[in-house]
DNA sequence: CATGAATGAGGGTTCATTCAT
DNA sequence: GATGAATGAACCCTCATTCAT
């Protein structure tokens, strides 16, 4: 069944691992379960990672790797609206459904597990916010620096806080999901006062 | 050393858990520590606590509790902005200094309990929804209903991306932490365009 | 609810006990158990009772003395097989109904733990034994010594194995356990043989 | 120490823990204890028994093979008293020595353990029982149904009371236990009284 | 004597990790 | 490299017993 080309193998194991890891949580998962749902024996896995934390740390950069590399072209400069929305329409999109599980579980042991949540800073936050920072300077050019940094962390956050919040049923939240970024884009450039 | 008084004996042991919880977190933390750290024998927490998901559970409860008792007062009524930037005041500042890894801890574990969840969801999220939702549309009665709702939760979304965030140590929002409030609800009210 | 004359109250506790252990077993019972049974704090219970092992060994005591004093008259002389009758329902109708789950719990615990073993032998089986030898032999007066002997520890024997496989729901000596006395009689003196 | 072979691995430590049991009794028996003795560590015996009940109950069914294997055989029809003789010597010398504490153990949890007893009286008593009626019946044409199934009742009771008694130290038991068979087959087949 | 909270030793069981085959 | 049995440290929790009130 399983495939003898290491490369292949490895990712065979990240993918039994993060449905595991996704339905059952980080905690609850033994080794065993994952082995099991990968189709090979314990000690297998240990050829591959050095420990249970490095295993979810590994789904973790792959999951990564993924989001990055359907990250959306840069965004028809000129019309701000459409580049937020855009920069919006990626992140929420990104952590649904299989994926919203193994986020949340990701992000739970991040929460609490120094060495992901330094990677996950530096690896997917840090670049989001920069990369965030210059189109929006570039679309905003009245905007100054420090308002903008202000600005793309609000708008990180707000990525974040709601994609948790999603996970708790709100009806409200469910139902309007999809045209979130342009609501939110709205709210964000022309804020609740009325003009 | 341990108080007779069954009251203040829960709550030692509830500041004991909260203290160990908070510096190594859920699992790793054993219910020994915990009871070493109180000065008393393991057996004891079980005359408090079902089980040891139950104390966190209860020490958010407590949380819980300490947070909605400092409540702020009704803003006054009219400034919309002063109205607004108490609303983030108090969440930013309630989980500051020692409660943020506790806070960080019971969000890691929420993410992952349905139970905590759903009482996090119930007495905290759900409540704070309405009640800004209320002020909101009173402050700015050109607010239709869908659009309130749905800023309500992107606010509420923001304080809880924002402070998840400022665990990361990003120097940006360490740094301006304290006039957070002002600025975003500055962005909030106004939006980034000019006007 | 309780009353304080020290002797009804070491009853009572005796009666809960008997009540638990009948219904959970020894080891599956709890001095809590008892004491809520009891209506009673666990405390009380060791002003009464050394141990847990010792307030079983009072009600397997408090039981001996029930059979002892239910313990029937003389059966009359002259009639033997008569005698043997009566000798047989007293044992077997005894330990029947509510009975029969306390002596399962006594006698599981019996065959385990030397003391109460010890008790049981001297003031129930050795009394009993030497008992009926006096009876059988004054009843058969053909009969010699070492086969009076034998045949009261067959018969006691016999009694306690039927009791037990009474327990395993054995249809056959459900239906017929009340004229089992008569039959078992029957076959004890006339053998199996045709005469 | 420990042999590579899974079944060998299984049956050493059924050994171990049929020695611990026998000593120690259920309860009181850890599952550290046979570890120790197996010379293996605590997880292992996890490898080949469910729990510490499966596991005396594993000890139970070996036993209960070693006992059918050992099994007489048919012995020569005709003679009533031989046959009669047989049936009894087996059950009575199958339990000694060693193998008594142990039957001892298993006993005393089983009327307590509805389990164990529903296997005990499924496996050993009633095909035990179904067979000693054929036997009986082949051997005492003149016995008819109803009576034959009520005396191999009652041997089958006597064997396991009179077992039960020899733990007591019954010292008319003890030295006559050898010569038990021959007297218990005259007694059953010609009666106590005089013929 | 009654109470019942406190105690803490100990138990069964799990599971990440190792390593001989 | 793959296997999976063996390991044994730990953990959560129970509960008989004590003792201050």
């Amino acid at each position: 069944m399983p495939d003898p080309n290491p490369t292949d193998r490895r990712n065979h194991i990240l993918d039994s691992a993060a449905v595991v890891f996704a339905a059952k949580g980080f905690h609850p998962t033994t080794i065993r379960d994952i082995a099991k749902h990968a189709g090979i024996a314990d000690g297998t896995i240990y050829n591959y990672f050095e420990s249970k934390p490095a295993l979810l740390l590994a789904v973790f950069q792959r999951m990564r790797d993924t989001i990055i590399q359907a990250a959306p072209p840069p965004p028809p400069a000129g019309d701000v609206r459409a580049t937020l929305r855009a920069m919006l329409t990626h992140p929420l999109t990104a952590l649904r459904d299989d994926n919203f599980a193994l986020f949340r579980v990701v992000v739970s042991e991040m929460l609490v597990n120094a060495e992901l949540r330094a990677l996950y800073h530096q690896h997917i936050i840090q670049p989001a916010l920069d990369g965030a920072e210059i189109y929006l300077r570039q679309a905003l050019p009245t905007l100054d620096a420090a308002r903008a940094q202000l600005a793309v962390r609000a708008i990180s956050g707000m990525v974040m806080g709601l994609t948790i919040q999603y996970t708790f049923d709100d009806p409200t939240l469910r139902g309007q999901w999809d045209s979130l970024p342009e609501h939110l884009a709205d709210l964000l450039l022309d804020g609740l006062l009325p003009r």
